[in-house]
DNA sequence: GCTATCGGATACATTCACGTATCGGATACG
DNA sequence: CGTATCCGATACGTGAATGTATCCGATAGC
């Protein structure tokens, strides 16, 4: 018997990715999220039977949904041309939920940090993201005529890209006012990656 | 009466500052702390009034002591000559202890997001640390004989610098082995810096 | 449509962390 | 020294979040 269950679990975990967001792991109740979702703890110890479970399963279904649309984007851009301007601006966008994103999967990583197995765990989806930008940003820099200079591999620089992209955006969601998310990139990504490629 | 009162806070402190790092903010009980410290939970209410406080007071001490640290450090370097590469490789350096405070001040940081008060304190404390680090690396880019290109100002400069830092740690705490920390710095910084800057 | 099973609600007991109030020992001061 | 005060320990009460056990309604199979 599962027509409801997959749809409870399901709002279950957008109400978890809401309070988490909203008051952080351990600041919210088992209760929070019931209540969010529409549900009593009944429901919540039946399709699942402790937070940290709750969260790495959200976990698990942001990092599909985001590699997905990430693939779909990659497919998407097909042979359009491109400059490495262009390239600095499309990450210096950011969407709307963003933020909620940010709040969740940074703390993931902390607890990642402390615990071996949600850092093999994270490390495994970060790697599956990181192949498919390298794939992109590839394709991204042939289309733009470019390759990257000897001792860098695209690899790193992807990484160094995602660096960027977290820390500026802890900053900028420290002080919105003073760093609006995308300002870094926008001024320095152009030079940066024009000075880890050359034509070819 | 004050000869046992500064040790007794400072190890409630000391023992904070582990215990947050290991279990995280909200995964830490007051008793984790005092055990630690070697104190009873009297002690701790006898010092601080909530867990909050002392989280603050904690934050507050590292805040000075990197302070007073990065100010040695620009008092001593005095007039030798560097390099970009120097500069690079002095930012790709990393303490023992830097994991420690890593996972404790971002743990702050995404508490200072959702909370504007915490924001305003840690934009704060922040834009000190950065006003320092805009002095540091304006008196070695002199030395250095260079000068930020037209469009870039030093303090984005560092604000760049330090999300970078931040970034790349987080990875490299994710995967130590696959990305030892210092890694994406050494490899991406003179890069950039070279191409942020010119001579004069 | 009847029934067996499943999913979620309700009510309860328990545990746990918290905060306070009080006590005993140590320290500075006269 | 003696004493007043401060500091940390101990013991207690409280509230809140948890987990479980049970119940009721809904759903799928016959």
């Amino acid at each position: 018997m599962t027509k409801r269950r997959p749809q409870t679990q399901a709002r279950l975990l957008d109400a978890a990715l809401e309070a988490f967001a909203a008051n952080g792991f351990g600041g919210t109740r088992i209760e929070d999220v019931c209540e969010r979702a529409g549900y009593t703890r009944g429901a919540f110890y039946s399709n699942f039977s402790t937070k940290e479970e709750l969260f790495f399963a959200l976990f698990d279904r942001h990092a599909a949904r985001v590699l997905e649309r990430f693939e779909k984007q990659a497919a998407a851009l097909g042979d359009s041309r491109v400059t490495v301007e262009a390239i600095a601006a499309a990450l210096a966008e950011f969407d709307d939920d963003e933020r909620t994103w940010y709040l969740v999967t940074t703390e993931f990583t902390l607890s990642a940090i402390r615990d071996p197995a949600a850092a093999r765990r994270l490390a495994e989806h970060d790697a599956r993201l990181r192949a498919e930008a390298v794939r992109l940003l590839g394709e991204r820099l042939e289309h733009a005529g470019l390759r990257p200079r000897p001792g860098i591999d695209l690899e790193s620089l992807v990484r160094m890209l995602i660096a960027i992209r977290e820390g500026a955006l802890a900053q900028s969601y420290v002080e919105p006012e003073a760093l609006p998310p995308g300002t870094l990139e926008r001024r320095f990504l152009p030079a940066l990656l024009g000075a880890v490629t050359q034509a070819g």
